[in-house]
RNA sequence: GCCGGGGUGGCGGAAUGGUAGACGCGGUGGUCUCAAACACCACUUGGGUUAAACCAGUGGGGGUUCGAGUCCCCCCCCCGGCACCA
């Protein structure tokens, strides 16, 4: 063997004697316990593997073989993501067939894999394109749909016009699709969708006990969106100016339903209802007895000078027959719409409401105004819908709006407030219409200050925001503080403090937010006009995609316009192997014209058409990781009590990006199974490790003549060759995510063959931090080989001094200073090593290594003439080499083999930590003036408190430092320090 | 704006509240060599000194503590995510 690392001479070799002996299948001994560590299930892409790949696939494979060396039984598995659009992408442009160029990019990427030794168990692999595959992915499918938690309808979605295909909301980043950077419209047209909003709470909730970064656990609430708050009632009317302002300065609180709900007409009538049988055809009678009462109790009340929201009260009557079992429709309903917000307490600052353009129930409104008011308002309407939602979310957007004419009434004091439109308030979140109460929302006041509308403080402000407020020492709110606040455009109120009390709110002034909140949520839940409700930003996830290389959704649409799951024995629904299949851009999937798929038989034997819309790649990756547990089972998904063992994955490791999407996606089906009892796990991953990515360094020129520049870049991207005949005062370096397009990348192979597997493994451990971005530096790679050549020339060094029985003699021996030295620097080489690999502390776990491999070189000692020391060095030949092989596996078994070891360091048991071994004889011990160093001594490890004190106040440059000073306390850390506080 | 993560030598980065800068890169000097490369040895936070002593020092300001990179409060900056979500 050589005394330095030469990788082209024993890693080939290695890796082949790993596969001769099916090293990497996977052990399922019963009495041991389980490791599952897992990588992202990659999308094997034609470039192939950079070294930044290297950087999730390396590490994990640093844990998974320690692991199996410290006796887990390891599941280690690597499969592809093969469906979807970068595969079909990447296919039209070669104008060949997705299937076979899948198949050999994920060849190409499993020869990379195993060109820098990944331990992976490929008996276990699969692509999600394997029909043996997606035949489980539709059972899964129909598992779903049967649960009432796949469904489709016609929906308003995200179209994306350059891959011609309509995306899920995570996969839009800012109005554009993610993966095409085109922007997205909306499309109207029947689409999947798998009901991931009923699993909201329980998504939201389960992140807690979850191992899993922080970030991403933030990004998925924040994903999920979950608020709090009151959904009520809002009664439009048709009023004039001169009304309304007359309403507006008088204004009466609604009345309470008690009254109404506990009329004795209406308990009698209650009772008939009950009586009746809950027969249908009593619902004629009781209706217009109903309406009766109610119309006498509205005028009754109005009359006595106490108007009643008669919706409220027709809406109690409703709620009491529907409770008592009957079908109940009331009168005509008022023009009403419902608002939602986590703000009730501000409900009395409330000016104006908005609509958003898309609300259903502005064709009304519109209906009841006059033309002016509808022409504005047809406007309006039309210039939103012109807008991209790229220009509505703009980051310089001005608020725009219209007043409809009409006016609805705040229940809380009986004004009429005006009602806008305007494209700041959503359709798709809430009910699509919001109370706007401008002196606490910074929307509704930038709204607000544009439009001229009322601003009211309902919130007394803190005392820090009203300086300039002061008047005679009182502060000044309602009218003077209104108009300061219109006024005063950089002035910014506090909009959404929730520590002060209410003011200007009737009854409720002095509240808190909480006693606010809760005691109008009750007053509105009590009449009927609202609710306290939940609110989620999370939608349904659309899985429709109108492309040909997906999984087919196994569903029939019969004649009659009814759905029909293709049987389970069907299964798979396979996709058809056809010549073209580029998508038809119309919103209809290439399926979709292929006759021989879409024509079938439904299950009674007439003719029906197939389901043509397959499903987007993120489902396949949703449960592929279950699949892994039990991969070649044909006769279901996978067997239970192999999924049981395995699972959860211990350690899932891959990139950030996947946060709001897979994660979430696998999250919500392992849910679903774990309901079904096909898994008795709840959530798929344990525990979640996000590496950092690797940059490479990318030129760009300076533009000449008539260039233009891409989206945030400063320069002209150039090549590396084109980049040495460029003067370099014209060069700018920047370091970028290696990719293709930016010419920047570093491949494993070019690596392996300068410098060697091992080495790379050990730069990439080595770097900077596992979560930490990298930019990428080769002579890096050079000094990781000089390391490992370091360990060859211990190892050639010492290894004629080699003792193989070393265990069963050292207990016999009387061990030297020298050969204690050297077991105490192997014991906390173990002990740090262990821990940082279990932590993924990889760059401590080498430096371990390499302070390890120091002070085995420090000690002088003759092996020759001290056995116990021979003895001992034969023990740290030994551990060095096991505490290497997770890192270096290659190297690691060629120094095995070298010391006449049988057999493979992944098979060798994991070097056992003994606590005595590592202690220390003797230690230095900090001495501290005032907190203070000032010296340090040597001392026994175990010496007694008061030794130590006295040893340091005795020390001659203490002594100097003390001069003049009275000693008032010392406090001795033992084994570490002693601290004179003198003044 | 909100949420998450950070800020330590020339660089990557170490440090259960207890000697800040481990380990490595780079640099300087030396050994080996005809020479270079490789390798090895020594030094390498800044100021200060022949050398030491000593002083300062973990983004800034305060605080807790015998003792703070680490804990608490305020502020600044960088990276990532979300972004009119009522």
């Amino acid at each position: 063997m050589a005394d330095r690392y030469e990788p082209s001479t024993f890693e080939a070799k290695w890796q082949q004697s790993w596969k001769d002996a099916d090293l990497f299948k996977t052990r399922e001994e019963p009495d041991r316990p389980k490791f599952y560590g897992a990588d992202f299930f990659p999308y094997p892409s034609g470039a192939g593997l950079s070294v930044g790949h290297c950087r999730n696939y390396v590490p994990t494979d640093v844990l998974c073989r320690a692991k199996y060396m410290q006796g887990y039984n390891v599941l280690h598995p690597m499969g592809f993501d093969a469906f979807g659009l970068p595969a079909e992408n990447e296919a039209i442009k070669q104008k060949s067939h997705p299937a076979p160029m899948i198949k050999r990019y994920a060849e190409n990427y499993r020869r990379q894999m195993d060109l820098v030794g990944i331990s992976y168990d490929w008996s276990r692999s699969f692509s999600s394109s394997d029909p043996e595959y997606y035949r489980w992915t539709q059972w899964i499918f129909e598992l779903l749909y049967k649960k009432g938690l796949a469904y489709r309808k016609m929906a308003a979605v995200n179209w994306d016009p350059v891959d011609k295909t309509v995306l899920a909301d995570e996969e839009i980043i800012g109005g554009r699709a993610e993966r095409s950077g085109a922007l997205v419209e909306k499309k109207l047209i029947p689409q999947w969708f798998f009901k991931i909003t009923a699993y909201a709470e329980r998504l939201l909730n389960d992140l807690d006990g979850l191992d899993w970064p922080e970030g991403i656990k933030a990004q998925q609430r924040n994903w999920i969106g979950k608020s709090e708050g009151v959904q009520f009632r809002m009664e439009v009317r048709f009023i004039s100016d001169e009304e309304f302002q007359q309403a507006w300065n008088k204004g009466v609180k609604t009345e309470t339903s008690s009254a109404a709900t506990s009329n004795p007409e209406l308990d009698a009538l209650q009772a008939e209802v009950l009586a009746s049988g809950f027969k249908p055809e009593a619902d004629a009678n009781v209706t217009s007895k109903a309406n009766q009462i109610l119309g006498n109790l509205e005028n009754a009340a109005f009359q006595a000078g106490k108007p009643i929201e008669s919706e409220s009260v027709s809406h109690a009557f409703e709620t009491a027959s529907v409770k008592a079992g009957l079908e109940f429709a009331p009168r005509d309903r008022k023009l009403t719409f419902e608002v939602f917000t986590t703000r009730v307490d501000t409900v009395f600052g409330m000016t104006f409401c908005v609509l958003s353009p898309e609300h259903e129930i502005v064709d009304k409104i519109r209906a009841g105004v006059d033309p002016d008011h509808q022409k504005a308002i047809d406007q309006y309407r039309e210039e939103a819908k012109a807008k991209t939602d790229t220009e509505r979310t703009a980051d310089d957007r001005e608020k725009t709006g219209v007043f409809t004419g009409a006016y609805a009434i705040n229940p809380a004091n009986g004004k009429p407030v005006p009602i806008w439109i305007a494209d700041y308030v959503l359709a798709g979140y809430g009910t699509g219409a919001i109370m706007a109460v401008p002196g606490h929302d910074e929307r509704d006041f930038a709204f607000a200050l544009k439009f001229n509308l009322d601003i009211i403080p309902v919130i007394k402000p803190d005392e820090t925001y009203l300086r300039g407020f002061h008047k005679d020492g009182d502060f000044l709110y309602e009218a003077a503080l209104a108009d300061y606040l219109r006024n005063v455009k950089n002035f910014t109120p506090p909009f959404v403090s929730k520590d002060s009390e209410m003011i200007n709110s009737g009854e409720y002034n002095g509240l808190t937010y909480q006693e606010g909140t809760a005691s109008l949520g009750r007053w509105m839940e009590g009449l009927s006009i609202g609710e306290r409700k939940t609110q989620y930003k999370l939608r349904d996830w659309l899985i429709s995609r109108q492309r040909y290389w997906g999984c087919p959704i196994p569903v029939i649409h019969t004649k009659e316009g009814e759905e029909q799951l293709v049987p389970e024995s069907a299964l798979p629904v396979e996709l058809p192997d056809v010549e073209h299949y580029e998508p038809a851009g119309d919103g209809s999937s290439p399926l979709a014209h292929i006759p021989d798929f879409v024509n079938t038989t439904d299950l009674d034997g007439r003719l029906g058409q197939r389901e043509t819309d397959t499903m987007g790649g993120f489902a396949c990756s949703s449960w592929y990781f279950l699949r892994f547990c039990d991969p070649l089972n044909t006769t279901k998904a996978w067997d239970i009590d192999k999924a049981n063992y395995w699972m959860p994955v211990d350690c899932y490791v891959g990139g950030a990006e996947h946060a709001v999407m897979h994660l979430l996606y696998a999250r919500f089906w392992t849910k679903v199974l774990f309901d079904e009892g096909l898994i008795k796990v709840n959530e798929p991953f344990a525990r979640l490790q996000n590496q950092g990515q690797v940059l490479g360094n990318t030129p760009y020129r300076q533009p000449r003549e008539g260039e233009t520049l891409g989206l945030g870049e400063d320069g002209i991207l150039v090549s590396y060759a084109e980049a040495k005949d460029i003067p370099e005062d014209q060069l700018t370096w920047r370091w970028a995510r290696m990719s293709k397009s930016k010419g920047n990348v570093v491949t494993p192979d070019e690596m392996v063959a300068t410098h060697g597997a091992d080495a790379l493994r050990i730069y990439l451990l080595f770097v900077a931090p596992f979560t930490a971005d990298v930019e990428w530096d080769t002579a890096g790679v050079g000094a990781a080989a000089k390391f490992l050549s370091r360990i060859f020339r211990f190892t050639e060094d010492n290894k004629a001094h080699y003792v193989n029985d070393w265990r069963d003699l050292i207990a016999f021996e009387e061990l030297s200073d020298n050969a204690k030295a050297v077991r105490r620097a192997t014991h906390k080489a173990i002990r740090d090593v262990t821990k940082d690999i279990d932590e993924f502390g990889f760059n401590t776990y080498i430096s371990w290594l390499m302070k390890y491999l120091n002070a085995l070189g420090d000690v002088k000692g003759n092996a020759t003439e001290d056995r116990s020391y021979a003895l001992a060095l034969s023990e740290a030949i030994e551990t060095i080499i096991l505490l290497l092989a997770p890192a270096a596996p290659h190297s690691a078994d060629e120094l095995w083999d070298s010391i006449g070891k049988e057999g493979f360091t992944y098979q060798a048991n994991w070097p056992k930590f003994e606590e005595a071994l590592a202690e220390e004889d003797s230690v230095t011990i900090a001495i501290q003036v005032n907190g203070k160093l000032r010296d340090t001594i040597q001392a026994a490890a175990k010496a007694p408190n008061e030794d130590l004190e006295k040893q340091a106040l005795a020390q001659p440059k203490v002594q100097t430092f003390l001069e003049g000073l009275t000693i008032r306390k010392v406090i001795v850390i033992p084994g570490k320090l002693v601290n004179i506080v003198a003044n």
